[in-house]
DNA sequence: ATAGTAACTATGATAATCATAGTGACAAGT
DNA sequence: ACTTGTCACTATGATTATCATAGTTACTAT
């Protein structure tokens, strides 16, 4: 086993305290993202954070455990599992989404992007881009999770496609 | 030294990704809880927290290098200072609240804080109990840093005491 | 029979964290 | 003057976690 030996979730009454327990970790991040963007495999994960499988391995389990990830078999012979949200993960969108409009205002240097966002998101229902609002500005519903499509610009875009090939 | 050695923020051009090398820390997580609750100076952060006074030096350093605290001399003799978020620091607003209300739906057993969620939030501006949304339900107003007004709970509230006293 | 794919597990080196103790600069009390 | 106390740290050593690399299992495809 290789499970951080971290406070239980209920070492503490705070809310944020008990997300941290959770979320505080830079690997279920970025696992966390890669299932929202739909990789569900795990040597899929596992190249596209840079993780190394251990570590993959441990966070999947530590995240089935909170019931935040489910495991399905999506073949029989061999058997293969795959990794999904489960209704409690995805309300993580929020957060994530949080982390996402932060980062497009403060974490790349002016210019670096190309004029535009990272990875710009357009409302599924109404087809705005949604600029870094809560809300979608176009029709004004707030906005979750599967809500969105996301397109990654022409950098962000070069850099998936180089972990991959 | 012991800043943790972690890949430069610019090592991805997924905003999630920059987001996370800053925000998947535990310790990061709970200095930002305590500075967002008004918490200033290092001895009641470490108090609070839980965290040893190396880490909290350590995370301080990184969160000053990074823009998101400032340090301000509040005293003399002796030479004393304390932390605040910059504007950059309270636009992790939202991530935070977002954490806070996916742990208020999912983080606590059944009755484990009474009825209520482990801190309520009302808005200050109408007096409004917000729950867990994003946006004022009394007055539709989208909340942001400062709009509200925690009140936690007794057994979070009793938790807190036992800290510092 | 050999190579390939997917999902892991094992191992050892390196790095981070925790618990505990100690330091420096001063204020206040005896 | 000397002890005690406060605040913001720094130092040290033991414990843990992480990373890089290699290996395993159970198959399929050629």
């Amino acid at each position: 086993m290789n499970l951080p030996k971290r406070a239980d979730l209920s070492d503490t009454f705070c809310p944020v305290g008990r997300s941290a327990e959770l979320l505080g970790d830079r690997a279920v991040l970025l696992i966390l993202r890669d299932l929202f963007f739909g990789r569900r495999r795990f040597e899929s994960i596992a190249v596209n954070t840079g993780l190394g499988p251990q570590l993959v391995s441990a966070r999947l389990k530590l995240l089935e455990g909170e019931g935040v990830v489910g495991r399905h078999a999506y073949q029989d012979r061999p058997l293969r599992h795959e990794y999904r949200l489960t209704a409690k993960g995805k309300d993580l969108f929020d957060v994530l989404y949080a982390m996402r409009n932060w980062a497009e205002q403060w974490a790349y240097a002016p210019g670096e992007t190309g004029g535009g966002p990272a990875m710009r998101y357009i409302h599924r229902a109404c087809g705005a881009d949604v600029g870094t609002s809560t809300a979608c500005p176009g029709c004004g519903v707030p906005l979750g999770y599967g809500d969105l499509k996301g397109e990654p610009s022409p950098a962000l875009s070069a850099e998936q496609a180089a972990k991959s090939g």
